[in-house]
DNA sequence: GGAATTTAGGAACGATCGTTCTTGACTGGT
DNA sequence: ACCAGTCAAGAACGATCGTTCCTAAATTCC
């Protein structure tokens, strides 16, 4: 039924993903997205609606293949150690949630479906790494003080990543993130 | 020497700080900043040159009146409870770090200027934390772990306010910063 | 092998972007 | 009183913004 496309959709959301990610919302133009993902105008329009619908659908993708795997792998870590090492460690082929980190700060506040996504995506981070104490400190399960670090832990991956992005060495973010690890797992909480 | 100026210099600088921390850089046009600030087009490119220098100003301005007051009140704390509770306590009268937190999230990566600006911020962030932390375990003064430590706080700090203005209530950020104090001050580092 | 349908390729839209220019009102120094 | 210098007010600049329209090319169904 009519022409086949001459791009793949899911590699055009990645690409997108990546400019988003590093120029933000407002600082990527639709001609930067037609540059980037090599689909033009019409096509991107057809396929997403608007500059904000392929956003969207950016992040979803972002967070639903590129974080939760982070997340998934933070919930089977060991140790708090090894889960703070885990959704620390950089890699340039890593794609890290640079996105989400972005979203959160300049779109969460003013686009309600991007704060229902962040919100979601960080429950779920607090949850895997309230597990990875867990599987240290057993005797904490449910208790609030496991909530409040949860939610403290995660905030803390973020502004170390945020750190990063802003100048901070990747030999310091690793320390700081292995201290938080042992002072959780040496001490009671 | 010419006719006096309708607006107050430090007063426009506020302002901006306000706008730019709520729309960011690139969301925030000059026609926004004039309607704002109430400073007239020509008034504005005369006095700071461009909209990159307000930002700069607003910025600079931003850390010298608003974080620096934070970051003292830290370092003046007893104890590392105290010097949570005094940089997350969010009052709609106090000024907070939001533009801080942008900066370093969507300026810092593309404007060395800014980058520096928020580092060094950062790093007199991290040496107040140090000083509380200190405050309560005189013996791990000047160790490698302390910086590690106080890197991490930083980072919580940024990242609680971040998810403060992703929509994590306010409650659960003065309890997670509590958490993370507790955790740090009942037990040696 | 048309007819129908979908995509690609661009030109083009009005709106808004950051910045500059023009004009006239206002003030201080001589 | 007058000139020099600064400011306010707003029109206007070219460039770019997000979006739409038009035409030609490519594919499936009958």
């Amino acid at each position: 039924m009519g022409r086949p496309r001459g791009f793949d959709e899911d590699q055009a959301v990645q690409a997108a993903i990546g400019v988003f990610a590093e120029r933000g919302y407002d600082g990527t133009s639709v001609d930067d997205l037609v540059a980037s993902l090599g689909v033009h105008r019409n096509s991107l329009y057809k396929t997403f609606g608007s500059k904000g619908g392929l956003y969207t659908r950016a992040l979803r993708w972002h967070v639903e293949h590129q974080v939760r795997p982070l997340v998934t792998a933070v919930a089977a870590a060991g140790d708090i150690t090894e889960a703070m090492h885990r959704v620390l460690a950089t890699d340039a082929a890593k794609p890290g949630f640079d996105l989400l980190l972005r979203a959160a700060v300049e779109r969460a506040p003013v686009d309600p479906e991007v704060a229902e996504v962040v919100a979601q995506c960080l429950r779920e981070m607090d949850e895997a790494l309230g597990r990875a104490l867990i599987a240290e400190h057993p005797g904490a399960d449910g208790t609030a003080r496991v909530e409040a670090l949860t939610t403290a832990l995660t905030a803390t991956v973020l502004g170390l990543r945020l750190r990063a992005r802003a100048g901070t060495s990747d030999t310091q973010t690793t320390e700081a993130g292995r201290a938080v690890a042992h002072q959780l797992s040496h001490h009671e909480i």
